[in-house]
DNA sequence: CGGTTGTTTGAACTGATTCAATCTGTGTGG
DNA sequence: CCACACAGATTGAATCAGTTCAAACAACCG
């Protein structure tokens, strides 16, 4: 089931259309690729419930998550076979769709189109800033941002509060360009200035506004 | 004048269609910004002549190129205002065409939807990829990978030979996130290894095969 | 309970930054 | 044709952030 209620930035007449797409749902694993980088995708993908990542793997075997997608959010497969990889980041469920239904779909409904274009815009802005974040800034800045924009991803209401992590910080490291020790470090850090408090995959943001401003995090590419 | 001659991956129809868009031409100097970061950006821009840049500033002014726009290439206005600013790189030549007319044609042409989509899907290609050149490459690999990507946007079919560099070594640092004083050691290794060789602004590949080797370099993400 | 996955810590090392100075090339005006 | 200005390139020395390697510890699960 696609709802607004769990799906952030989803209207009603949005979720309903998702709901009326023809497909079978799957269940995806963290422990191994969905997708191997390269391996045939011809269908969307819609993630219904958990979280996915999308991942390029440097000749070294040194990894990179370049996306994430959330609940609601999904993946067009690209005409040539994808340089990316795909992984969950938690146990997933998602929405196989065959591309031609999908596109069947997409030319008699406006709003999937709407949708669509509204998430390419976003992911785009999102890839932007990741380059931002690993190019430019510290690895404590990384760090914060990220937390910050999961936070907002997962539920953008009560972002403040903090989250539930499902990331590792294995993950957390191939999002932001370093090593687990060292993201291991950095999250001790932010506890020890008194910007997060972690129990388990809990983390709790005891000052949000400078969080925020800790990974120079600006909401406004998010929308 | 949009020509495939001058243009990679523009098929003649596909440039017959450009050249019909009605807008104004401008000509932007690569001195200042043409669209600074948050500023109203309502027109189609389709690239002539030149290079721009896509940047994004982080709190503390460092920049970083997000994205490059290459002749026969373009930029199309998000629907909130863009969270990145426009800068040319060199003298560029601009279509200018407003947004109302130009979907107005989009409608109407399949050709233009299927050129949109291909470089849509490229460009995410390329951000994707510069994210694994920022987060997990050392210094070396990243420019070296930067030129070939470079050489082989400019002209395909003999990227292999090298490239008259339009950038600086502030550019270079700005796309590959790291200082120009690192990107000019750098520059000096890769020439002392024998991998290139610079004249002025003309970098000559000595080996091509190697200095892809160097960078992690796989062509097959620009597809 | 043993195995696996993830987290934490220490010590040594190194690649890249920072800051500052110098050098080179190009264009402009006298 | 020279003098000057300016943008960009080059080099050196000191510093430091982050990696690497290795090991111990904790939590979870069948």
């Amino acid at each position: 089931m696609f709802s607004p209620s769990t799906m952030p930035r989803l209207s009603p007449a949005q979720a309903d259309i998702l709901n009326d797409l023809p497909g079978r749902i799957a269940h995806v694993s963290p422990r191994r690729p969905f997708r191997e980088p390269l391996a045939l995708l011809d269908e969307v993908v819609l993630v219904r419930k958990g979280l996915l990542s999308l991942y390029r793997e440097d000749g070294v075997g040194r990894r990179q998550i370049v996306a994430l997608r959330y609940p609601g959010e999904g993946i067009v497969p690209p005409a040539s076979p994808p340089f990316f990889g795909v992984q969950a980041i938690v146990q997933t469920e998602v929405l196989l769709c065959a591309v031609e239904a999908f596109n069947g779909y997409l030319a008699h409904h406006a709003e999937l189109q709407n949708l669509l274009s509204q998430r390419a815009e976003r992911h785009t802005a999102i890839s932007y800033e990741w380059l931002v974040n690993n190019g430019r800034r510290d690895t404590t800045a990384r760090v914060a941002h990220f937390l910050c924009e999961a936070a907002l991803r997962t539920h953008p209401e009560s972002a403040s509060e903090g989250l539930t992590s499902p990331f590792t910080q294995q993950h957390i490291a191939d999002v932001t360009g370093q090593t687990p020790v060292n993201v291991n470090r950095v999250l001790g850090d932010l506890e020890r200035q008194g910007l997060i408090k972690r129990k388990g995959r809990r983390i709790d943001f005891l000052d949000w506004a400078e969080l925020q401003r800790a990974g120079s995090f600006q909401a406004a590419y998010l929308q």
